[in-house]
DNA sequence: ACCTGAACACCGTTCAAGT
DNA sequence: ACCTGAACACCGTTCAAGT
């Protein structure tokens, strides 16, 4: 498959290296055959990195949040931060791609990023199940998107930590801090 | 200058949009008059985004923290969003921008970077001026970190907020809750 | 039915040559 | 001293023509 040569090539190389000519050579085949697979270039990235986010949906839904939801948001977080680290180029070009026409990303797209959000949002209204609903979504969208925020600039060095900048076990700490911090503010009166 | 150009392009449409010829030709030049005055483009993007960043720690440090640090981060916060929100496209030039070599950006541009970061870190220091210095380092990353997300994924729409989003006020709702929660649990005991 | 090859309109970057 | 023009090696995308 295509896709296997694009994913090889983004880890190796990053978005920025990804060329339609690379990829096609990479299975043995001319640029013009890629464009009978797919439509451009945006559909085969979007392609690829619909693959990226299901197995880092894979990933998150095989932790059990059930038992102890607060645990699990913490859990949740650091896989998620243990993902992009582990494959920063993938994880990157899921948010560095824009597609080009302005155009907004199809359906099969976007469903596979609302499902992700909903991993924590679960486990949010597990934790208190009194609260209304649009109340969690808020919750889970507003901690969710700070978790994403920390793993962004982590993989950036934008987070400026001096000497201790990209130290894993820091980045973690960062994560806890917000995650940790966030649900005392959300179950406190 | 040709920076003014550069932004006018950018914020017309976007970082994808930007071209060396089309730079030059705004400033009725030639492409190879643009590589007398940047080393390339890089350069002549990194040295946009530094007058974006400078407006932004402008506009940031106008705000009065002083009186109330706990409602002054939140102002902090809000403002970010707004600027973002006011500014999409040359916002996003900062983060969408990865040098081609790998190389990582120079001093001078990580310098407006480390700057604004300092502007929550001292309010957050100020709300509670007994905690380690490593403490308050820490936590301003985290929580500034958290609200950068919150307006990347903002300005993305990958917030999946149903109907209302993209909705200004919507999007205020998600960074209060983050900075309000985030500072009830840094501050109980 | 499947693939190639070459073309088109664009890039970033460089640098002799012009004034 | 300042700028141009054309070149080079690359792009994404298309599509006649080949098997």
């Amino acid at each position: 498959m295509a896709l296997q040569a694009t994913e090889k090539l983004l880890e190796k190389s990053g978005l920025a290296g990804l060329t339609a000519r690379k990829v096609a050579s990479a299975i043995g085949y001319t640029v013009g055959t890629l464009y009978l697979v797919f439509r451009n270039q945006d559909d085969l990235i979007q392609q690829a990195n619909a693959r990226t986010l299901d197995t880092l949906y894979r990933r998150l839904t095989a932790l059990d949040t059930r038992a102890d939801p607060h645990n699990g948001l913490r859990a949740l977080a650091r896989e998620y931060l243990r993902f992009a680290l582990a494959h920063t180029h993938r994880w990157n070009a899921i948010f560095d791609h824009t597609p080009s026409n302005q155009k907004l990303a199809p359906a099969w797209y976007n469903k596979r990023v609302d499902r992700l959000f909903a991993v924590p949002e679960s486990a949010l209204q597990a934790l208190d199940p009194a609260r209304k609903p649009r109340a969690v979504t808020l919750a889970a969208r507003a901690l969710w998107a700070g978790v994403h925020g920390v793993v962004v600039l982590s993989l950036k060095d934008k987070l400026a930590l001096g000497e201790q900048t990209g130290q894993p076990a820091v980045l973690e700490e960062l994560v806890d801090s917000l995650v940790t911090n966030y649900l005392v503010g959300y179950q406190s009166p």
